[in-house]
DNA sequence: AAACGCGCTGAGACCGGTCTCAATCTACGC
DNA sequence: GCGTAGATTGAGACCGGTCTCAGCGCGTTT
């Protein structure tokens, strides 16, 4: 008994509605499908068939003959992370306007709950996928939706070798400004804190799993570069996922860090955390500076100068450019980059003596 | 051309399999479905034509004959409020153990919003729904999917005469607790603030479109009761999306009021910077608490005690409910009332003299 | 040796739509 | 009055799976 949930109630279909009304299925089809024509009197009495049994279309039987289903499929590292919520709810947005729905799935920034996810979309047959990458380095598990020639737009981070759309803010230029703001306050030591994985110490030119993070670091140490301090991987301080905010706050507070930029405000809020904990005033003794206007940066004291990052307008950019894709743009692949924007607030002042 | 997105590529199909591993499609269907039986021989040839030809199920098709979608829909008011998205993703994690991902909408807390949702996912064939209703009093919106015999389950609020599983907070308890506490610290003027729309003056024993914003009126407005204030509900202030949570806090100022609930933490949010554009201290000029331990709550100046809710368990909760309506349970309908819990912090002082 | 059971396989219907194509009907032009 | 374009309608194939049922080969039972 298929389609039936509970109650033996089946569900009605077309051929039900053209019986009652009297007309073939193909009829029944076509005025409710909205797709041939139909004579006034044969429209009406098939509308008023589907109103008194209480017709639903089928979607599903639709996407099998069109081949397209409406929906898109949106890939991120977590719901929960405001960052996403704020993109996915941009997304969201768009696709609606346009008739699309999502379909939302967390990887964890994990490849294989990625390459996961990817499957299921693809089994689903959305008309297209939307994805902050879990690998900048390594996208093999968006490779089979590419080789399907299903549309894939990539947001906040981009893909080495894919030739795909992005959708990315401009963390270079952001967090070279920002790093900038701290060397103008006259600080010297000044790190970068990141939750990425890495491999050992950070050396200029390392690629890092996040095209986005790693534009960051490239931002800060340019500005360190430029600003003529010796060494500036030195200061980029990554892992601190696996390490911890905490630790790794801690030790940069013994070495006689001044400032700190964090690379999400997830990592901000540790780091001010432990601060607090630590009795170490913000920003007299270490300044502190971070990405992503969240709501706390604005009602802790001091209140946090960030670099805000266009976040809603990235997903619903995104999902503009797939919904092209899928309508047949066959143009040369995009890569949109949105600019920050520097919220100066309280966190930054000159390093103690 | 159906379902070939670009390059002429069609999808490989059961059929293909069977064709190149010489069989019958209903054998080729059998071992790549998994459910009737095959001989080792054919089940290793059909495999091996399958990953040949790089074969992918169209699960579509799947749940054209079996009736399961293996999808389930949630409808939130915006997924970019954070109790919706941690509520998501509880829900989001507990679909995908069982097999199940999520179609995802927005209903803004609009009905017609929320109508068109229920459509969609009924056309969609979701295999049940998880809604926030956007009205308590008028769930008729919801009525096309009970109807059908689709699973539905509600979670944060309930919704007035609709036979179906929820699951919310312990909104009572948890407004008379957090006021009583104002109480106790010699509060007599304490007000409580909602965005919930409402026609008039707040009355007690007046029905409001959310149920959990109406269990928090209840809990406050016994709690003064109680403690022997006449009239508690003249410090019941509705209706703060349309007015404004700045106007609704400057008015209680200059009424002298000493205290306020504040009805989730997006008000608390509007109110705390009110507060502090006035100059008033908080707590002790004024004393403020909240519900929901939002991030921000522990890290502003001073930190605000808050109600906690089981955002994540109610989310993932209901979703476990509806796999088991889903898979044929049929129990009566349960209503699932989750504990809140208190985290006092700074936000509380006696009222000034 | 006939009957039976069982494992394996294939043919073809079915799910609920869309779409192509042919048949029929109508009205208009000359 | 007749030919024909155009509108309306119906029959049936198709999308890609699942599933029922019958047929076949073969070892076992009696």
């Amino acid at each position: 008994m298929p389609a039936d949930h509970l109650n033996g109630r089946r569900e009605v279909t077309v051929s039900d509605v053209a019986a009652a009304a009297k007309v073939s299925k193909a009829t029944a089809a076509r005025v409710l499908g909205g797709y041939g024509a139909a004579s006034e009197a044969v429209r009406d009495r098939v509308q008023a068939a589907a109103e008194e049994l209480g017709y639903r279309p089928n979607a599903l039987a639709k996407t099998m003959t069109t081949g397209r289903s409406n929906s898109i499929g949106i890939i991120v590292g977590d719901i929960e992370n405001p960052f996403f919520a704020q993109a996915t709810r941009g997304a969201a947005d768009v696709a609606k306007a346009a008739g699309y729905d999502l379909i939302l799935l967390n990887s964890d920034e994990h490849a294989d709950a990625e390459e996961n996810a990817v499957s299921v979309l693809l089994a689903k047959r959305v008309d297209g996928i939307l994805v902050a990458p879990a690998s900048t380095t390594d996208p093999s598990t968006l490779r089979a939706a590419v080789e399907r020639g299903r549309p894939l737009v990539l947001f906040d981070r981009i893909a080495d070798g894919l030739d795909v759309d992005a959708v990315v803010a401009d963390n270079r230029a952001g967090a070279r400004r920002l790093t900038d703001l701290l060397l103008e306050a006259g600080h010297r030591r000044v790190a970068f804190v990141s939750t990425i994985v890495h491999e050992g110490d950070y050396r200029v030119g390392d690629r890092l799993g996040s095209s986005s993070v790693g534009d960051r670091v490239t931002g800060f140490v340019e500005a360190l570069e430029v600003a003529g301090i010796p060494d500036p991987a030195r200061f980029v301080r990554l892992n601190a996922r696996r390490d911890g905010v905490d630790a790794i706050v801690r030790g940069l507070v013994d070495e006689g860090i001044t400032a700190i930029v964090a690379s999400d405000s997830l990592i901000a809020q540790a780091a001010f955390r432990t601060l607090r904990e630590l009795g170490i005033p913000i920003p007299t003794a270490v300044s502190l500076v971070a990405f992503d206007d969240a709501d706390w940066t604005s009602l802790s004291a001091p209140a946090i100068t960030v670099m805000a990052q266009p976040i809603h307008e990235i997903g619903a950019e995104a999902a503009r450019l797939l919904i092209r894709r899928i309508a047949g743009d066959g143009s040369p692949h995009e890569n949109v980059v949105l600019p920050q924007r520097l919220i100066e607030r309280e966190s930054i002042a000159p390093p103690p003596d």
